[in-house]
DNA sequence: GGGCATGTTAGCAC
DNA sequence: TGTGCTAACATGCC
């Protein structure tokens, strides 16, 4: 499910619980942590991890770029600060369950909370990775800046140094961090620039609408709590909203030509062929 | 069975 | 150093 809209709408459920009857993780105790798949344990070690979680409180749930950022403080007297880190790569859901439902055949890590509660981390594909750190930059510090942060000047800034094809630039995420291949197609749809177009060929003009368009896909997928359409996630409407993506051979609702798609960078790529004209 | 999948990383070549 | 290509990770759906 995740790029940075999808990883916004957990981050939201976590803090404030859901409308379905969902609670909150803030203000949780973290009783004990099962490590159902050690490999996504990837700092400290899965028994460290357990042994150093159990205890600690939910402070606060945030969201750098596609990754969770959970603060804890450390249980006993002198606590420390504690970071969980959870980014959901392809096929992760975090959620908060009762007890009784946590134990699911993809669960891959739960940690059991207190009233009966639980957060279930849930992975089909085993790409998922977590972390338990003193400081989140040990994971996040080469991260680009937010893609939803990021000011104009930076982003323009940055761009300057680069060389390359547009849609793998959007996928760096030392670049800016938080866009996937969804949002970068629709990004680069939106903002009428070809995904080959090299960063150093872009106009003022056309920096300015690739800022604007990034801005305005992530705000959209966040507004439609982020996009489902496979068995992996329900719940996001932001697929109804796809004007490229997935559409290989609809018409582009700008100018109704048919939608091609290439590979780039091993990623599927969707373009209209009229809006998006190649460099030339 | 083959092709596809919202992500990331390592190794390699230029 | 930057860029991009390939393979790998592991599983499930169509």
């Amino acid at each position: 499910m995740p790029e940075l809209p999808e990883v916004e709408t957990v981050a939201r459920i976590l803090r404030e619980g859901a409308p379905n009857g969902t609670l909150p993780l803030v203000g949780r105790t973290i009783r004990s942590a099962k490590v159902l798949w050690p490999r996504e344990v990837a700092s400290p070690t899965p028994h460290a991890f357990a042994r150093r979680i159990a205890g600690s409180r939910v402070q606060s749930v945030g969201r750098y770029g596609k990754y969770l950022l959970i603060g804890l403080r450390g249980a006993g007297d002198g606590a420390d600060a504690l970071s969980l880190l959870v980014h959901l790569r392809m096929s992760g859901r975090l959620e908060v369950v009762s007890r009784s439902e946590a134990f699911t055949p993809h669960a891959r890590l739960v940690w059991l909370l207190d009233d009966d509660l639980a957060l279930r981390f849930e992975d089909a594909r085993k790409f998922g990775r977590v972390w338990l750190v003193d400081d989140p930059a040990e994971v996040i510090g080469k991260l680009g800046p937010d893609a939803i942060d990021i000011k104009y000047e930076e982003f323009v800034s940055r761009l300057r140094t680069r060389f390359g094809a547009l849609k793998p630039l959007l996928l760096d995420q030392t670049f800016i961090a938080g866009i996937g291949n969804i949002y970068a197609d629709e990004a680069l749809h939106l903002a009428r620039l070809h995904p080959l177009r090299t960063a150093d060929s872009l106009s003022e003009d056309e920096a300015v609408r690739l800022y604007a368009a990034i801005r305005q896909v992530l705000l959209e997928g966040i507004a439609a709590n982020g996009a489902s359409f496979d068995w992996v996630y329900p719940g996001g409407k932001f697929q109804e909203n796809f004007k490229v993506y997935g559409r290989t051979g609809q018409r582009c609702p700008t100018c109704d030509s048919p939608i091609r798609r290439i590979i780039v960078t091993q990623r599927s790529t969707h373009f209209c062929p009229v809006c998006q004209p190649p460099a030339g």
